[in-house]
DNA sequence: CTGCCTGCAAACTCTTTGCACGAAT
DNA sequence: ATTCGTGCAAAGAGTTTGCAGGCAG
């Protein structure tokens, strides 16, 4: 999916729900899907400050459920406060864990097609219906412990 | 394992690690031996000071993360802000998946151990070691859905 | 006795919210 | 014109920390 259907995608909707599309709104849209990796809000306060300077936190905080709902973007919380936000690009699968780097902070995302089995499953012999699924790796970097550089540091 | 060997266990590990067993911590360990389910650092003050009223939220917050060093407690974010605290009475693998229930807001555990598979397996494709990982299913309970009652919810 | 540990309260971080103004439809 | 949306700043929740005094070893 291109940035541009994306946007369109959102712009619908906010109409379906009843919400105006903002100025403010379409910059944060756009900040968030500039990103490439992971980023926190404050790092997208910023970011979308850069293409509209009205933008203030409490409307990045007030539009990241919307677009959390709408699926365009994924929240990450791998439990360090802080959450983190992914553009959804691929329109894909939500059925996705996490590898973090504990060494480098960075959130590698894997296709994890089983955990939705898993969740139906585990749940169902409580007598639940499984809504969400989160599943995450922490982990060090082995080339950083043998020989001092993580190679994805230089980046 | 039984409370009084987990209490000589914890004992030994302040000890080995050079640090006192002042009767804060020690009431703060029975506290947590004291819990059934999982429970919040407030609640665990609450319980400590019915032990020993002296002890403070402060010393709560800087004995938690001894315990859970010492693999007698487990703590568990399940990303509500809060984090849960829950005795590993047993001891043993700490390989558990969560499934927390939005209704009842329960955390029901479940030993997982292919979770260490997992998490090697997609941490060596990206040059990295594991350290933990964490699975957790959220769910809707069935029964209050069809019935408008949470039979776990009249306990 | 020595210095690790403690309680207190203030500080901190991330996020949410009340209010009056502003702009999308 | 109507509302919904906004920025600002203050509030909120959970956790951490600086400091002066207290107790374990």
């Amino acid at each position: 999916m291109s940035t541009s259907a994306a946007r369109e995608k959102f712009r619908r909707f906010l109409a379906q729900k009843g919400l105006r599309a903002t100025r403010q709104r379409l910059a944060i849209f756009d900040a968030a899907f500039a990103q490439k990796d992971h980023v926190t809000a404050e790092q997208l306060l910023d970011y979308a400050r850069s293409i509209d300077d009205s933008v203030s936190r409490a409307t990045v905080y007030r539009t990241l459920p919307i677009m959390t709902e709408s699926a365009l973007l994924r929240e990450v919380d791998i439990g360090t406060g802080e959450k983190f936000y992914h553009p959804n690009k691929e329109g894909g699968s939500t059925q996705v864990a996490q590898v973090v780097c504990l060494d480098c902070d960075r959130i590698f995302e894997i296709s994890a097609p089983f955990m939705e089995w898993y969740g139906n499953t585990v749940s169902s012999k409580l007598g639940l219906t499984p809504v969400s699924q989160r599943l995450q790796v922490s982990a060090r970097c082995e080339a950083l412990r043998l020989t001092g550089t993580c190679p994805r540091r230089a980046s």
